[in-house]
DNA sequence: CAGTGGTCTAGACCACCGA
DNA sequence: CGGTGGTCTAGACCACTGG
């Protein structure tokens, strides 16, 4: 008895979900269409709707108005990568997190760092370099820039109170963001640092935050590769 | 005129997203009622209803039955990380993938690896190690062992023709995928084989995969870091 | 208790697809 | 043309929350 009354449109994804991943239907054949399930699970055609939306949101069902709807060609295995504030994935593990500040300024842009903030060279910008450590092990190095009109207080924190990610979050409110994730090696600073080689390969993290009409932050994150992993899961 | 006819349920989240990102509406505050919401729009409940959960669904606003919907703390950013045949994806981008076929055999498994795919130790397992090229040039280093179980026929394949990931989505219907990602150096044989230094970083992906019952398959996906990069963004 | 969201119904009209 | 999915309605009952 461990589903004791799972809501109907429930029932109706479960039946198709146990269709597809036993096999039984494989991709691209046809799922029985809306009234046929609603007459079989006596339901109404609604109810089934919303089973086979949510499984369309879910990938594993394709639909097209007037044809019908199909087991989906799962050649792309998708799952959300998530990013999040240090402060709280350090914390969630029950472990202690630090912060130890390298830089605090402000500089006039160079004609890169201008065009990924979406201003002109030369603008002042905010620049914080800072050094995350959980109990006490440098895990990742911090280097962002921040575009002063989204986070005019931005200088004034204290950043082993606040991480920029909290605050950023808390004035700017996120509408994009973007990343890449690579390989490389730290470069001297990074190494010394972080407290490891300059030979020892390296996550590195480049984000970019939009809020509104502003670009609100530009951040390289480099993580010692023996100690972080970015991790995922899909379900089918 | 670019949105001539939305449907109702677009307008209500559209109306909803904007005073979220306008910032007009914080994390924390409360969101009007269904029933607000369905008078102010002129429209039923269960489309106002529908707006709101794939709201939620999107992670904008959680609700809480009881209490209301609140606008989310946007603490974590979120976005879809999609894994893919290698061979699809190198032919999206124009260009041409070819596969060298370094290794092909049936093995005992090792008591990790039996551990890994949910089989006694001795038991057999298929083996191979392929690398990947895209217009001649190595991008990835797959090192796989399937559970025969899963694919019967998996050592009579062509590689050269068939990659392993998209033989074994046709045979084993994916029910459950998970992976990590993170930074090394490559071996001696991985360096040689991918034409890199052995000083140069790289992204080594560990990669399960479960099909029904069985783990179907774990694999170490290598790329060099100078080549390859996991790139994603968020939309609010 | 009144208000909230969670679910469901039995209809309906429409746009679209394929034969 | 008939069948499909896309959307919508005006009710309804329920479980849960808060004061």
């Amino acid at each position: 008895m461990e589903k004791p009354d799972l809501p109907a449109y429930e029932q109706v994804k479960a039946f198709i979900k146990g269709h597809i991943s036993s096999g039984e239907w494989r991709p691209g054949d046809p799922v029985p269409s809306e009234s046929v399930l609603a007459q079989q699970f006596a339901v109404a055609r609604m109810t089934v709707n919303r089973a086979l939306r949510e499984l369309a949101a879910e990938g594993l069902v394709t639909r097209v108005q007037g044809s019908g709807t199909r087991v989906a060609e799962l050649h792309r295995i998708s799952s959300r990568l998530t990013i999040r504030d240090i402060h709280e994935e350090v914390a969630e593990r029950g472990h202690v997190h630090t912060t130890r500040v390298l830089l605090v300024a402000q500089e006039k842009a160079s004609a890169d760092l201008a065009q990924s903030l979406g201003l002109q060279r030369g603008d002042k910008v905010f620049h914080t370099i800072l050094i995350h450590l959980e109990n006490g092990v440098p895990i990742q190095y911090e280097d962002r820039y921040v575009n002063p009109a989204a986070a005019p207080g931005y200088l004034d924190l204290d950043f082993t109170q606040t991480t920029p990610t909290h605050h950023l979050l808390a004035c700017a409110p996120l509408t994009e963001a973007s990343y890449s994730i690579e390989a490389c090696l730290p470069t001297a600073e990074e190494a010394r640092q972080l407290g490891i080689k300059r030979t020892e390969p390296c996550l590195a993290m480049m984000r970019r935050t939009v809020s509104g009409a502003h670009v609100a932050s530009v951040a390289r994150l480099v993580y010692p590769g023996t100690r972080y992993s970015f991790a995922g899961q899909f379900q089918a």
